[in-house]
DNA sequence: CTGAAAGCGCTAACAT
DNA sequence: ATGTTAGCGCTTTCAG
């Protein structure tokens, strides 16, 4: 038997039961044994687990304003990028005795405010965010205002926020090299259209660099959205002929779009890497046996991710003197595959 | 500006400035105007908005007990499976005004228990639980003396829960009923070697019934983790050549069996479907361009799992009376490809 | 070493 | 139609 606090105990029922007050009952749980005899702490052991105390923590946190409680917010939850972030953030948080309090943005401004200010209303003593990047000004306010906010894998083009993430332009000067090592002098960048997503601006304005740094080409950019088959499928067409000749490789900027461009290889029956090559941001398991021989890719730095968002916050809790934001980027690894061979 | 409530603006400065009492206020915010005076009303109104009042839910769910917060226990959330489960419980949530608590067992008993009762020290107002499994006692004892609880994906051996899932046996015949059409007569039944998930059993016992019923058949039966690579190629090898002769297809009992097996099948430099078919639960993108023309796979509805698991919390929550716990089990479907042709 | 009392911000029974 | 008052369960001065 776990559990059967039922009586909803309290710790006056303790400090009676104790033959002490409720003070010394609060001292005992907030390990304040200083100056307390044995007798009473021993006394006070027994009695929690004999009436199967637990400390009501909404009483806790009300007093103190402290709720041990993390805002999260994700953009989308089911993409395995982010929800594996959630779970580095989450098994984080769960360590220092936080919970977390999760919610899916769905890449929506006004459902991320929202969100964030009901949040508030809870308590919560940080937010790790995943913004939609349309709330600058509004998560500067509750910084200034409220708590600590550490932005998780998109940054903001401002430097007042602490924010983690994956070192996009070393990922993509590498895989550049690489690809150019291997002979293809086209590459072209293929993303979704979201507006104002640092990471995809990132990556497409390093991609742009390495065109004139290492391939000295023209970039060659194609926004295409996750649904649009059609697109996606004139844009691969368009995409070869148009590099006819050479070596050519789509780049993909994140796991959705190259599911996106693998169906419209798939679909114009293109061989990889013979018609076109492919490679992009995000390693999933399946990507080792699409195609004949795997897809190259690059593993990004989720969970750690989550796990250093969770310490900048802790980081910031504990400190006494306001702390410098600064930008962690987190390792990528290229994985090399038939797909560009 | 839409954040300024600096001061911790609070009930009794509203009340002050609109000079009533805090009665009143609290009237206001929970929409008691029968006996108001529109005067009071807008005045009210006015100073709520002036002070960017925002009540203290902390507060409110201490007096209350009621937090509106619901607990979400998930055996492993980095798994798709499980975040889209996490989004369709997430989003539902929010719709009613609830926040979710989410931590991440992963599978492990005592995790489980530690988390739902930190969770009930916050006062959580109901739990959904992937459960690992063995807590069937422990979460019987909680929603008795606690909060109710939904089962989701995973059931247990007892009728005492509500639970959601998918409709594991109407699928598995379908699918069965499909290879045995289409000329398979055997089929390997893998999966992972965990004990005690409901799911799985439900599955494995269903594939033997179908063995009996449809196919008669012997079972097959290879259980093999996510990580033993070596294992998984033995046991594809064995299978092949135990069935030599006949079409033969592998079932996967999930989408992680389903990469380890294929992985194996690549590695072996099988071809599919002329060496060995596959098939198996959970369908995802990257299905439709595995192999030559794709992977056959059940679709499960995961959202709409989290969906009516948020529903019947929502239900038990509203109820006055005991409400008798049911299975709910929501449709798959079978998406064909080139896999079992 | 310990306790009395005040109060965190809100709600609700009981007045009026 | 509105106010007074007493808590919810805990923490924390301040006083012994």
């Amino acid at each position: 038997m776990v559990v059967k606090n039922k009586a909803n105990i309290t710790i006056a029922d303790v400090a009676k039961k104790a033959g002490v007050s409720k003070t010394t009952i609060s001292r005992y749980l907030n390990g304040k044994f200083e100056f307390m005899s044995d007798e009473s702490k021993s006394r006070i052991q027994e009695v929690i687990e004999e009436l199967n105390f637990r400390p009501n923590k909404l009483a806790r946190s009300l007093k103190s304003s402290k709720s041990r409680l993390i805002g999260v917010l994700i953009s989308d939850i089911s993409n395995p990028f982010f929800s594996i972030l959630v779970q580095g953030i989450s098994d984080t948080c769960n360590q220092h005795g936080y919970h977390v309090l999760v919610a899916n943005t769905n890449n929506a401004t006004a459902k991320e405010q929202e969100y964030i200010l009901s949040m508030i209303d809870q308590r919560v003593e940080g937010f790790i965010v995943n913004t939609t990047g349309f709330n600058t000004e509004f998560l500067r306010e509750i910084e200034d205002n409220y708590v600590p906010i550490v932005l998780a894998d998109r940054p903001v083009f401002s430097d007042t926020f602490d924010t983690v993430k994956s070192d996009d332009q070393q990922a993509t000067m590498d895989i550049i090299h690489y690809l150019a090592a291997k002979g293809f002098s086209r590459v072209g960048f293929f993303s979704e259209p979201i507006l104002n997503v640092g990471t995809r601006i990132i990556r497409q304005q390093t991609y742009r660099q390495a065109c004139k740094e290492i391939l000295r080409i023209e970039p060659q950019e194609y926004e295409v959205g996750v649904k649009e088959k059609e697109k996606a499928q004139r844009f691969a067409r368009e995409f070869v002929s148009r590099n006819e000749g050479y070596k050519k490789v789509i780049f993909t900027a994140n796991g959705l779009t190259m599911l996106t461009m693998l169906e419209a290889i798939h679909a114009l029956g293109l061989r990889m890497p013979e018609d076109v090559a492919i490679c992009g941001f995000e390693n999933w398991p399946w990507m080792e046996f699409v195609g004949s021989s795997g897809i190259t890719a690059i593993s990004l730095p989720s969970y750690e991710i989550g796990v250093e968002c969770v310490n900048r916050i802790m980081l910031r809790l504990e400190a006494t003197t306001k702390i410098k934001p600064v930008t962690i980027k987190l390792p990528t690894k290229l994985n090399i595959r038939g797909s560009t061979e």
